[in-house]
RNA sequence: GGUCCCGUAGUUAAAUGGAUAUAACGGAUCCCUCCUAAGGAUCAGAUGCAGGUUCGAUUCCUGCCGGGAUCACCA
């Protein structure tokens, strides 16, 4: 029920039409054609360009190609009750009120469904967040998994089969280093032996020696003499028991997964040396050097021969190795095995959500899914830029050794989920984002959070004076509604809703949402106030509606606000 | 140096190639006997620079100037 897409191929059709009896002459950038809502001040509800694209195939001057249009668009489309030419040629059509009667018919049956598009469905593979688990999530951490949280939400809600998948590196130095530092907080208990301070790489979070505390209370492990020996065993209690912290850490942001994938199994089931085999095949491996960075500060570089992938055959800077100097996996092996494992699962489309730090790896991955799947399976690499934490006025700046850092819980016992979800996601996600604590707690107006939340309270509350449920069904002749300018404005802006929604998910860019849903609370909080000077804009007197058409102008408003909030994962409290 | 992202009112942002560039904060002035003032109304204020494509450019392309991220046998 998107009515820009709708008249966009109405109208679309309409001017081929007029082309085959030779009205009229089209060029190929009819693709240009463009419909959208008349701004604000001018006469019409919906606009088009159409006078202004064929202008110069028709070497007409676009106000009489518009004058042409209008004339056999009155005739052609009896819902339009007028068109306006506005300069440059624009055709601003205004509807009948029958039309916008369907509109607000058609909205209350569907609820909370309104603003779902009916293109074509796909599968979906999501991947997001994929931290290390080497310790509980951070600050930086979210805006990523809130963005991929929100275009997974996005693809369901416009009917797709999504998986949410994270993906857990359980491998590597990195984790030995974790592990480790396990073993030493053991010791630490058992033995008394200080853990190791100044030691680089080692974690000596609370949350290491609150696993190794674990382990020794369950006695998950009798010796702990040799590391080595007990290694792989202590790796894997480490990592579960660090994994269920994340779990509890996602789950305090409202976000689920509903599927991990571990590097280590990917090793047990032979998937990498299958993946590289695969490339072999298709001859894209090879043992050669590559080139050294360029960059000032480099000065250690070794060149040395090693097995390659011809990732610059698909538009990579360089090609990039599989193998360490000790023959093991490269953590791109890994990725690329991962990837391989996806692509064996049938997806439609991959989406990778990233972090800023990986945007160089985005080239190399894009590659391998490339090469693995012949170029059938799509993989879409989305960027959340960084955030800036800003205290007291003041930038804060997180260090990991220091222990100077933000947690998940931290942030979520200082702020709340919703504010923070709000705020992560307001912004593009191609943009840096402030994220200073004193303005997201504030519960003021200037917090868009609580602004949109109170928008929806306020509508309970008129429903709640009146004793009616707001999901109850209001029996009216929708043919009597005589719709104001204040109320057009805001079925204009509700008409908005699905192509709101058909951007965002296309373009993967949820910021429209919460950008979407303050302007539809601001239309509304004016119209509420209108109210305050003149009684006949109120909506109850003496416990009673003063007309049921504001009653469903406000239950419009609220299944648009609620779907929406769901969408970004943000509650909509009844009383505020 | 290469790659990627960004440059819009004093500040922070918004704008699938459209019209008079949209908001919030901050500044100035108003509105609570009244459905929740966590709200509303009014005013002042902006597209880094130089080209190009286009009927039309904040948006696309090229160059420059600024800010950020990144470059590996780390994940």
């Amino acid at each position: 029920m998107n009515i820009f897409s709708i008249y966009l191929e109405k109208i679309k059709e309409f001017i081929i039409d007029l082309e085959k009896h030779e009205q009229i002459k089209i060029s190929d950038n009819l693709n240009n054609l463009a419909i959208e809502l008349t701004p604000k001040d001018l006469q019409g509800d919906i606009s088009c360009n159409a006078a202004l694209i064929l202008s110069k195939t028709n070497n007409k001057k676009p106000k009489d190609i518009a004058e042409f249009l209008k004339t056999h668009l009155i005739i052609k489309f009896s819902e339009f009750k007028n068109i306006f030419i506005a300069e440059p040629g624009f055709l601003n059509i205004e509807f009948k009120d029958d039309f916008w009667h369907k509109f607000l018919t058609d909205l209350l049956n569907l609820k909370e469904k309104y603003g779902s598009n009916s293109y074509k469905k796909n599968s979906y593979n999501v991947e997001f967040v994929s931290a290390n688990p080497t310790g509980p999530l951070h600050v930086g951490h979210c805006r990523g998994s809130i963005l991929g949280d929100v275009i997974a939400n996005l693809l369901i809600f416009n009917g797709n089969a999504v998986t949410k998948e994270y993906y857990v590196n359980d491998l590597g130095k990195q984790i030995k280093k974790f592990t480790l530092s396990v073993y030493y907080r053991i010791i630490e208990i058992l033995h008394n032996k200080e853990f190791p301070k100044n030691v680089d790489d080692l974690y000596p979070g609370e949350n290491v020696a609150d696993i190794a505390k674990k382990i020794i209370d369950k006695k998950l492990i009798s010796e702990f003499n040799n590391f080595d020996k007990i290694y792989e065993k202590l790796r894997e209690i480490s990592i579960k028991e660090s994994l269920e912290l994340i779990k509890v850490n996602l789950n305090s942001l409202g976000i689920q997964h509903d599927h991990f994938v571990f590097e280590s199994q990917l090793y047990k089931n032979n998937e990498i040396q299958d993946t590289v085999e695969k490339l072999k095949k298709k001859d894209l491996i090879y043992y050669g050097k590559i080139a050294a960075p360029k960059y000032k500060e480099e000065k250690n570089w070794k060149e040395r021969k090693q097995l390659l992938f011809k990732s610059t055959l698909y538009g990579d800077d360089k090609d990039r190795p599989l193998q360490k100097n000790d023959t093991s996996w490269t953590y791109f092996a890994g990725d690329l095995a991962y990837h391989n494992n996806k692509i064996d699962r049938k997806f439609d489309i991959l989406i990778n959500v990233l972090g800023a730090d990986h945007t160089g790896y985005i080239k190399r991955i894009n590659a391998g899914v490339e090469a693995l799947s012949n170029k059938k399976t799509k993989l879409s690499c989305k960027v959340s830029q960084l955030v800036k934490l800003i205290k007291d006025g003041k930038p804060f700046k997180m260090s990991k050794r220091k222990g100077d850092y933000i947690t998940v819980e931290d942030l979520i016992n200082e702020v709340g989920r919703d504010p923070v979800r709000f705020i992560m996601l307001s912004r593009s996600n191609d943009v840096e984002l402030d994220f200073d604590f004193k303005k997201v707690t504030e519960k003021t107006k200037d917090n868009p959070v609580y602004y949109v939340q109170y928008c929806y309270a306020r509508i309970c509350s008129v429903f709640r004076n009146i004793n009616k449920d707001l999901n109850e069904e209001i029996n009216f002749d929708i043919k009597k509604f005589h719709i104001n300018s204040y109320e057009r404005q805001i079925i204009k802006k509700l008409s908005e809703w699905p192509k709101c929604i058909s951007i965002s998910s296309q373009r993967m860019e949820p910021h429209r949402i919460p950008v979407y849903l303050y302007e539809l609370s601001s239309l509304f909080h004016s119209y509420w106030n209108l109210g305050k000077d003149d009684f006949s804009f109120r909506f109850i007197s003496d416990n009673k509606p003063t007309s049921l058409t504001k009653l469903i102008i406000l239950k419009c408003i609220s299944y648009v606000i609620k779907s929406g909030m769901n969408l970004i994962g943000v509650n909509t409290p009844n009383k505020m």
